[in-house]
DNA sequence: GTCGATCATGTAATCGTTTCCATATAGTCC
DNA sequence: GGACTATATGGAAACGATTACATGATCGAC
């Protein structure tokens, strides 16, 4: 393949010329700009970002390590990513990590070896020797979606906090009492807070909360089937099985539907995280939206801040409830 | 950042020799290794990917160019192919062409230059000049779930036409004639290729198919709602929309949904691609699945025979039709 | 006509590895 | 004990760009 050196010596100029007309530098002659143009097209060139980067010490590329990239919520979220990145003149490369540490290192190694210049991690629950390093050597890091506690790295997330007591007004006005909750995992920011925000929610209302409503998945469908099963199996069943994510209500909603239960008649269902289908779903499930794009592009934008140095600071987006019809449909109070 | 030349002095031996422990190398003495990584360790060092592809002229990456990461059907290919390309030890850049020629062709060139060891493309509806360059300059390219004539390159992909075929029998059988099909761009080889199977598979079973009940969208659910609308406005409405992809499809049940009508009583509907939650319809949608996972992690093979130069062989994989209530229940025939 | 500024261009060092070749040491064989 | 081989290590040249510094030309001002 044909190199600086190979159009210098087309062009009859040196490396330093060519270099400066790939850059762009005002120090050439409009002349010797065309000749070397002209080379490089006659010899079909094309840079070698590899070289470039060693020189420059750059690679214009970002890694993103991901839960997974199958759940709309991130792939909604690596979208954005992409589009503002792409905007911003950088590649990204993407990381499943499906929520195991150990591949989130893998990733977090393989990505620092390849001189990303910048690293945005949806960490998965445990804070890894290699996580702490990479915050220790200043390696630019933002977090995504969730956060690590008791480290100081910028973080670009949604707080469900509001939406969540939206959710339960909403639920408690449409008369239902009994209201379950599938939890995530108790390790993950995301799950935390949920939880908490939900019984600070029910507590504020008066509602009282029962042990055997409160059970924690692992943010995945068969989890959230399984959990939901057990809530029907109750002897005083739920009124209302809320889902901490979109993908363990989706295991509830198979649950109830193989059991031919009704939605909102014999149970209602709501979810945290919202997708595009459940506005086609009998009846639309009443879900709570976090801006996945808007998180992906602040995500990125922060992150060119790291890089460039510039001063950075964390963005928390609010979640935002959108009342369909799975849990009722007239307030009445 | 430490260096390998750190290490080598740090360690008292030469850089020489830390390569050779860097790359496994039986050459080296037990003792000087455990120096070496002693060193290694105690400088955090960490390998620089990028002089080190710029040395061997690889980069253990691959590029994957897709039209929409959003679109289910790509979600699973590419978390497919990033499991495989993980497992053989090489990294995924992905690019979101978003179907315009001009981002791809953004993609084939940032990839080029950033030295990617193969490229796996979904192509765009036209052939453009620069991927034709890429052929002709032999870039290890293949192509991924479509193709495009004329280019000899290995492409890997299912084929839907005896799904197709099953598809119009069982409709048939289910006593319905007047079949509508929401075909795809006509650019596109899958677009091509199934019309051409469900146009087949009507006469064979001598069913006549009116020019109105067949138009073209563009495999977005917007052109999916519009096209169902003509359709259904038509004087004489089909009693049966096919969809020739999932985002089509789901445009197509919003218009059939906004006007109150029932599946599949007042009209049935089959859709090209399946995806997960057309089980959770009400009722579940009847579609052709397409292997994505297998699509993506053959596609990766094969792009890495062409890396290594082995033989290389273009896959196609059978689509397969999965019949569920969206059409009617019973067979009559 | 000389001086200095400005501009276009060239020379060569550099980035961090890998790897070819050379070299030193030890071990084996006759 | 000398010749040879095997083994461990080091020196230095790539890889393909960027860039600091040097150089020669042109030009205006005095």
């Amino acid at each position: 393949m044909a190199g600086i050196k190979d159009v210098a010596a087309h062009a009859g100029v040196s490396v330093a010329t060519v270099s400066r007309v790939l850059n762009d530098s005002p120090r050439v002659s409009e002349e010797t700009r065309e000749k070397v143009v002209a080379a490089m097209r006659a010899l079909r060139y094309t840079p070698n970002g590899v070289a470039r980067s060693l020189r420059t010490e750059a690679t214009r590329t970002l890694g993103l390590i991901i839960g997974d990239i199958l759940n709309p919520f991130f792939a909604a979220m690596a979208r954005a990513v992409e589009d503002e990145a792409r905007a911003a003149g950088y590649t990204v490369v993407i990381g499943n990590a499906d929520e195991r540490p150990e591949q989130q290192d893998h990733y977090v190694r393989t990505l620092l070896e390849q001189r990303v210049d910048g690293l945005l991690i949806c960490p998965t629950a445990e804070t890894t020797p290699l996580v702490e390093d990479c915050v220790r050597a200043g390696s630019p890091l933002v977090f995504l979606d969730r956060t690590l506690p008791g480290l100081d790295v910028p973080a670009v997330r949604a707080d469900g906090t509001a939406a969540i007591h939206d959710l339960v007004r909403h639920i408690h006005r449409l008369g239902h009492r009994r209201v379950a909750f599938i939890s995530g995992p108790e390790l993950l920011s995301t799950g935390r807070e949920r939880t908490r925000a939900f019984l600070d929610a029910m507590r504020e209302r008066g509602l009282d909360i029962r042990d055997e409503y409160l059970e924690a998945g692992d943010f995945q469908a068969a989890s959230g089937r399984a959990i939901a099963a057990r809530f029907l199996d109750l002897p005083e069943p739920p009124e209302v099985i809320f889902a901490g994510d979109n993908l363990m209500a989706l295991g509830a909603l198979d649950e109830i539907r193989a059991r031919g239960l009704r939605i909102p008649g014999d149970v209602a269902l709501a979810s945290f995280d919202d997708v595009a289908w459940f506005v086609h779903l009998d009846p639309p499930i009443t879900a709570i939206t976090q801006p996945a794009e808007e998180l992906g592009r602040r995500a990125v934008q922060v992150l060119l801040s790291r890089v460039e140095r510039r001063p950075v600071e964390s963005v928390v987006l609010p979640a935002r409830l959108v009342i369909r019809r799975s849990c009722g449909e007239t307030e009445t109070r």
